[in-house]
DNA sequence: TGCAATTAGGACCTTGATGGTCCGGATTGC
DNA sequence: GCAATCCGGACCATCAAGGTCCTAATTGCA
């Protein structure tokens, strides 16, 4: 269904939700759970793969806790997806992988999805964290609703 | 991994091989499976939900066979996600689907997603398969490559 | 110095979707 | 009537995602 993983979900509302704590401050695994109804176990695995890929930073010991390393504003969509999902790949044939396709011979669309990867990964480029994050409710028509997008 | 589904990948790959069907001629599933290297199962598979969606026709019977609709050039990529993965939602919050998130009321990226389908949509409508069929290789560096994307 | 709180890293298991195969029925041409 | 072919669906195996838990390592405080 083309969908991007749970994991990549929570992470969007971890990170939004992290932009709560105070300037300077942290906010521990627990709370971020009880903020965000999800259950701990989870919150905390999501924290330490971005906390992996450097978008927060971890602080251990009592009084210890997670927090941005950026504002929000500066914080790509793509790299969350990155982080929690991996790079960008429609497929199995990216780039030049030779081998991994038992029909490479006969493709003839082989090498043609790296553009399609592309623009998929420059649609999301321009779309940060705090877009996401936007005005408080829902959107009742994306057409109508002010546009977010940097690259419109 | 933010892949889409194997099916769509032969999709594409059995749609342009049905490219090279003579003006009105139709193929069968076991000459595309043959031409693509696929299992003939697949490939039929693949034709029935192509065909389902009215990208393809078949026609039964002896000299039966599957033939496209339409040039390539005129199916957007898209419309073959679509149909082999379903509509692009990259997350279950689509629209104003109610009650399938328990933590909705605490969600802080409600309805904020619709936009993000909206911008791939929209980067996956300008590319044809007719562009992904395309001159025979590799392309080295997209960046440099000739522009496919009627969107820019 | 010891204890409590907290992150770090990984192992582990369950579940669901995907991928792939197969079968019976309907249709068509010879 | 027969053979070829699509049509529709059921069925099962595999594999990655989701989620939980356990054991270190670190830090602050009494």
């Amino acid at each position: 269904m083309l969908r991007l993983s749970k994991l990549t979900d929570y992470a969007v509302v971890v990170l939004t939700r992290l932009d709560d704590a105070a300037e300077g401050g942290v906010l521990t695994a627990p709370v971020l759970a009880g903020a965000t109804g999800l259950a701990e176990p989870t919150v905390s695995k999501v924290l330490k793969i971005l906390a992996h890929a450097g978008l927060v930073e971890g602080r251990r010991g009592a009084l210890g806790g997670y927090r941005l390393t950026r504002p929000l504003a500066d914080i790509p969509l793509i790299e969350v997806i990155t982080a929690m999902d991996g790079p960008i790949a429609l497929t199995a044939c990216v780039d030049n992988s030779f081998g991994v396709c038992e029909s490479e011979s006969a493709c003839p669309v082989r090498g043609r999805w790296d553009p399609v990867n592309e623009a998929i990964r420059r649609a999301l480029t321009g779309i940060s964290i705090a877009d996401l994050a936007g005005p408080p409710a829902v959107v009742p028509h994306p057409e109508t609703a002010s546009p977010i997008f940097a690259a419109e």
